[in-house]
DNA sequence: TAATACAGTACCAATTTAGTCCTGTATTGC
DNA sequence: GCAATACAGGACTAAATTGGTACTGTATTA
């Protein structure tokens, strides 16, 4: 259920030009600063300008820009535009290749789950990605408990 | 950010043994009801028993149990079980591989969303997954508006 | 006109994962 | 006791995905 690397790196991408969201970008700038190879960091840009998310300027001076206030791009829509998809099963559509009785309920709750999480991705924006704990964001929404939890508690298994 | 199949097969197997929630039932049998290869089912069966949501029984007669009452399984142990771990991102734990800042915001953002995720998979029980929509299920909780919407609206995009 | 920077596509390599098979062990029933 | 059933565990193979790179083309600025 992880995200592609991609799409990680996309939040990261935008997180980063949230934090200067009137600049523009270039590919080997934002590189440089979030220490992802350049090739991909041009990949991931591209398909977010194709995706309407950024705006690409090209020529001499060039670069992206964020196509909107950061505060009004989600997560969700980072990810779709990666991913293509938001939804942890494939049976998530109308059509379904597994062979199950018709009204498949396991299905059914599927759905409802996926259409939960897009909630979620939906709920952040790349201005939440931005925002420093301590100083308070350009933004309107607070990040609220959030920030209160430094959150060394986790241990996660990070293998398969 | 796709399931692993595994993981979706093991919602449809629990889904299936919740239905007769006392049977014992075979891989073999499970095989044939719900169309997935023997040995994929087997395998299957394998992993949730040693993560103690089924009870095997060795021998002839034996078989795979649901180790609890179906609406005491919830989705997030099935996927945690075949998984490892429930996160869209691998920078969930107290430490990250990446190199960025300390106190990088996204990751702050992330673990935030992975933790909610984690409370909408908490949500759904393989109860829920059994249930058929117009019959009362067994356990107390009840579908709600999950049912009345037959969903014929969604169009996903499969591919990448 | 030269330099900069994006656009699009194609490609390679590595990782992951699905799926199968084989050997071993426990339990039941004859 | 013996045969049949069914799970336990691990190894292995093949395929799909995806990460990352490179190359050619185009637009813009100085």
């Amino acid at each position: 259920m992880r995200l592609s690397r991609l799409a990680d790196y996309g939040t990261v991408v935008m997180g980063y030009m949230a934090g200067d969201p009137a600049a523009v970008h270039t590919a080997t700038g934002i590189s440089a600063a979030i220490g992802i190879a350049p090739p991909t960091v041009s990949k991931l840009l591209k398909i977010l300008s194709r995706r309407g998310l950024l705006v690409s300027l090209r020529g001499s001076r060039g670069g992206y820009r964020l196509s909107r206030r950061p505060g009004r791009i989600t997560v969700a829509e980072v990810v779709e535009a990666v991913e293509g998809t938001i939804a942890l099963t494939e049976c998530s559509g109308v059509m379904c290749r597994c062979s199950m009785e018709p009204g498949c309920t396991v299905q059914r709750e599927w759905r409802q789950i996926n259409r939960r999480l897009r909630g979620v991705l939906d709920g952040v924006t790349v201005a939440d990605l931005a925002r420093k704990r301590t100083r308070k964001g350009p933004s309107g929404r607070t990040p609220g408990a959030v920030a209160a939890k430094p959150d060394a508690t986790v241990a996660v298994d990070h293998r398969s």
